[in-house]
DNA sequence: CTTTCTTATGCAAACGTTTGCATAATCTAT
DNA sequence: ATAGATTATGCAAACGTTTGCATAAGAAAG
């Protein structure tokens, strides 16, 4: 039976004075009067007082509140990054309102319409891989809604983004491959169409090419789930004995690799080498446990709510378009030698 | 330089209308004529009207939030739950606000009071491991908020709650050990103050004694993490030269279990079997592929959700506590019998 | 004892809705 | 023609804040 909650109006009425005396009082006002001040303070402290955040949000438009859409939370590395965002919102007194597009182009709409509706002041979004068309991002900026995409960034808007050094940690983990004695690595890549699975084949490419190792196109693939995993590499086994490492697009494919090569009864590291990309929960408790660069999604969540909110405090500071790059790691474990 | 945002007030202007008429025409109210009716929805479909949420918020007393508290979202589980929310959450167009204790008991504090503060009308959480005084959940109560606690439970207060059956989960899967021959089966747990611990915990001893196997206090032990894993398993090897299966409290410990045993030499499952608890992304990966009881992440975040939206819709019903059960499914793959 | 300048306070509008009540307009029945 | 009922619309208050402006009281200056 508590009443609901306290208001400027209920203080103002039991201290017989203004709601506007009360509420400068509480911000501490100059031209109040320190007596009222400690008068007003020590009622509002007593009675629990909490300012109306709708209340405030609709007199100054805003509501400190920003959107994030993810594609499916239930992977680590989404999971991190929005761990990652919701440390830094945090830490600014923003709140975290969060959708899930569930890899979806009809449902990645019905996120931007959600957020739209509930008045975020800002959107850190990852597009879905089903998504080929912006207009509903469009019309977060339309809205003077600031945006920041990370990861899976939108090439068709200028906005900020970031995003992860795909290429170089490709390039690296490859490198790494070369220098432990591996010479026929196979790539095992993701759908070209997302900038992601390109930056990672370069850097694969060009790791090789710099130790004059051919690029062969014919132990290159499209391989980025366990399903095709296990249809596709013992192909590569069988036909090209030659292979001495992995390098995959992600940890689950390299996880079946691992477990396919060692009920095939190969050696890991010694016959081949195996390197993940992710760093996921995961590649410590493969057998053995796997090499993977790691994706440094909680720094990925903070970069990117750092940046819009940056962007949100001072927001006549337009100089273009932010893009960021966070460094990944190479993280050596038992797959590689 | 769009205009921002299309308002009742700049509709009734327009058609030279008051805005109390603009506002019934869009909720179809009955005493409006269908002319005007037709011209304001048209001229609202037009200029993409969408009412100020905070506005609406302010006015109504509520808005439509659900605040959600997750002790750790870069857990499988969690994360599940968040999914299962969300969509449950999406479906009723209520907002999920995310906030993360990271099983600390201050943050957790602060997490209720983002929530309280952003007034939401209802709260879903799980309380952290260090969680031991309850104040801030009952300050929540105390301002009339629903709230329903999912897996981690409080037992201190009385409100609605949604858990898996641990005790059945446990207990079939330790069945399942007993019919495919394992006659000395470990008992890895958690820390006993969680309920969830006691809760298999009993489970696996009522399945032995049901089987007529004697309970061994000395096989059953705390080890819930991977690196206590790795100190402990190795020690029960080698005490006790007889023990046939491991029944872990989580799939971190049985994944760690598989890969001390694989590279000890033992044959999973025929001379060992393992089974976990959580039937997380994980167990799909190792080799052999784990055994599980499935914790049914998502379907405890719905129901969980339901129920709570369920409260907030018919807030009269206030027919005493609700307490859900989400059953158990054992998965069964490689490393049983 | 006026006048001017501080200092402290209050009034009222605004943010964008919803909704009870009043009222204007039209229609129906006498 | 007139009263009464019906239909359609508008007014204004309310939700809880913030803030520009007005104003009251007291102090300083003439």
């Amino acid at each position: 039976m508590e009443k609901k909650h306290i208001t400027l109006k209920d203080i103002a009425k039991a201290l017989k004075i203004s709601i506007s005396t009360v509420s400068r009082s509480l911000k501490d006002h100059p031209e109040i009067s320190t007596g009222t001040k400690e008068l007003v303070c020590e009622y509002a402290e007593k009675h629990k007082y909490k300012p109306n955040i709708l209340a405030l949000g609709l007199r100054m438009q805003k509501n400190n509140t920003i959107g994030v859409i993810i594609p499916e939370i239930v992977h680590y590395f989404f999971s991190s990054v929005l761990s990652g965002i919701e440390k830094e919102a945090e830490k600014e007194e923003y709140k975290v309102l969060f959708c899930q597009s569930n890899e979806d182009y009809e449902r990645e709409i019905i996120c931007t319409e959600t957020l739209l509706s509930a008045q975020v002041c800002g959107v850190l979004a990852s597009v879905s891989k089903k998504t080929t068309q912006f207009d509903h991002f469009q019309e977060i900026i339309d809205n003077d809604i600031p945006i920041v995409f990370f990861d899976r960034i939108c090439t068709g808007i200028n906005t900020d983004k970031v995003v992860v050094d795909d290429y170089t940690g490709a390039f690296n983990a490859v490198e790494h491959l070369i220098n432990t004695g591996c010479k026929r690595i196979a790539f095992l890549g993701c759908n070209p169409i997302l900038a992601i699975s390109n930056n990672r084949r370069m850097g694969y490419e060009d790791a090789l090419r710099k130790h004059r190792i051919p690029v062969d196109k014919s132990i290159m693939t499209i391989c980025d789930t366990k399903e095709l995993a296990l249809e596709i590499v013992p192909k590569i086994l069988q036909s090209h004995d030659k292979i001495d490492a992995f390098f995959t697009v992600n940890d689950e494919v390299a996880a079946t690799c691992i477990n396919i090569l060692n009920s095939s009864g190969y050696k890991i590291p010694d016959e081949i080498s195996v390197c993940g990309f992710t760093n996921s929960y995961l590649s410590q408790f493969t057998s053995p446990t796997l090499t993977s660069v790691d994706q440094r999604g909680f720094e990925i969540g903070s970069t990117a709510a750092r940046l819009l909110i940056n962007r949100l405090k001072n927001n006549e500071n337009k100089d273009g378009i932010l893009s960021k790059v966070v460094k990944t790691k190479l993280v050596i474990r038992e797959s590689t030698r």
